[in-house]
DNA sequence: CGCCGTATTGACTGTAGTCAAGTGAGGTGG
DNA sequence: CCACCTCACTTGACTACAGTCAATACGGCG
């Protein structure tokens, strides 16, 4: 079940066959949340790794005055905190967008299926890293791009991943986010999104309407946003980790 | 020698002898640079990781236009990237601030000392973990906070850290870091960065001079900061991970 | 049809950026 | 030892990008 998972890794790795029916294996403890609920709060020491299989989530923070901060997104295919288990106790909280439905995976489950699938265990550690260069990224967004930048960013950033995962058709994406949550992570108003969001429009560089995101020509949105794909560490070049069977 | 990051590792878990002595012999291959030099290229394949022994580095990120951000500080006692050999190539720099002292761990090394020393494992996730958490709360802090809030929540951090590496001494650390270079990790402008240290300074809130930094009164700092410093992972309780000899 | 959350608009304010001209302090060389 | 040079810091006047407040429009759903 876990297919978003599995084929957003095969860009770092050609998995075996055996890999990956150990991947679909560990989609139990399944769980489904409403939109706008808690998966985990601030404070809570998880006991599993999550695994979205279906919807959006996202890791938030909120200061006690109010003001929250979007910190990153969850797609179909996104684990949560592969290590947790070290620290002993959340400092942000991870909130659904949409409907989602997860798999819980307990941590021996994973220690389990590392230890005997090296080649998952790589894919793992990629998967890790790129997370946190996504985090550096929009330390690079909010720090030094303008609104117009900082969403023409987002959205590239956003369309290659769900790529990666096989959600794009053809030019366009789900993109299931308010005016306030895009706001929330690229530290705008809604008012400012708003308008931002016109600009980008009538420069006919998206095509956003009814939760979808269409990107006419993804070059043009490039430039506009100085969007250099290389954090993600796409290039599929891991031909030394390749299964052989 | 590396006896900033033993104290580092030591507020997570309590380590032995052997565990220390493991330690002090990792600082092999010694290099000494200039300030403002380059450590690490973007693009760059890295051969180890590095550990700062004495001075101040960064990460940072160039957008083609010129502008810079910085991403994270590093100061003695701070590993750069434990985990890169995984993925191909850099997708940010690495740079001086001031002349540094580095070890360079080759990846088999690293390799070795966690095979034989579990508690060293255990905290180097701590360490790794902490570095991420750093990263989200530097989103939160150029999306959401004001200037004012921005440089003090930065001050407060780094007082912080270096707090935990022993490089304070009473209400006062090294911060030996330009206007520009502030300005370059909060997303402001030098004269903005100027304007916001003297009502700072004027506020008693912090005295600035000579690559010092004092906080008279951290808690206060820390309210106009909206600094929690629990994303820091603190607090000493790994006793469950302790060394029994 | 009517309600509620989301999106849109306008007018005004304010924080932060820009440009450009000084001032000051530390280091170097004559 | 002092002049000078450079880099960092400081200041002022002006601009502009983004935030605030508040009213209104839209759209999907019961």
């Amino acid at each position: 079940m876990p297919h978003h998972l599995i084929r957003k890794l095969e860009h770092f790795t050609r998995l075996s066959a055996a890999d990956k029916t150990a991947l679909q294996e560990i989609a139990t403890r399944v769980q489904d949340f409403d939109a706008d609920a808690d998966i985990i709060r601030e404070g809570d020491r998880p006991e599993h790794v999550h695994l979205v299989l279906e919807g959006w989530a996202c890791r938030y923070k909120q200061l006690e005055d109010g003001r929250r901060q979007i910190i990153s997104f969850f797609m179909p295919g996104d684990l949560c905190d592969t290590h947790v288990f070290v620290l002993r106790a959340m400092d942000h909280s991870i909130g659904t967008l949409t409907p989602v439905r997860l798999a819980g995976i307990p941590r021996e489950r994973l220690l389990d299926l590392t230890a005997r699938h090296p080649r998952i265990t790589q894919a793992l550690w990629w998967e890790t890293l790129v997370t946190v260069a996504v985090q550096r990224e929009w330390v690079v967004n909010l720090g030094q791009r303008s609104a117009l930048e900082r969403l023409a960013h987002l959205f590239c950033e956003l369309f290659v991943r769900l790529r990666t995962v096989g959600l794009v058709e053809g030019d366009s994406c789900p993109l299931p986010l308010t005016q306030t949550e895009l706001a929330d992570a690229t530290g705008m108003t809604t008012v400012h999104v708003n308008r931002t969001l016109q600009e980008l429009r009538s420069a006919g560089l998206i095509i956003l309407k009814g939760k979808r995101l269409t990107i006419p020509d993804l070059a043009a949105l490039q430039a506009v946003a100085l969007f250099n794909p290389n954090y993600l560490h796409l290039e599929h070049d891991g031909a030394h980790f390749d299964a052989n069977d």
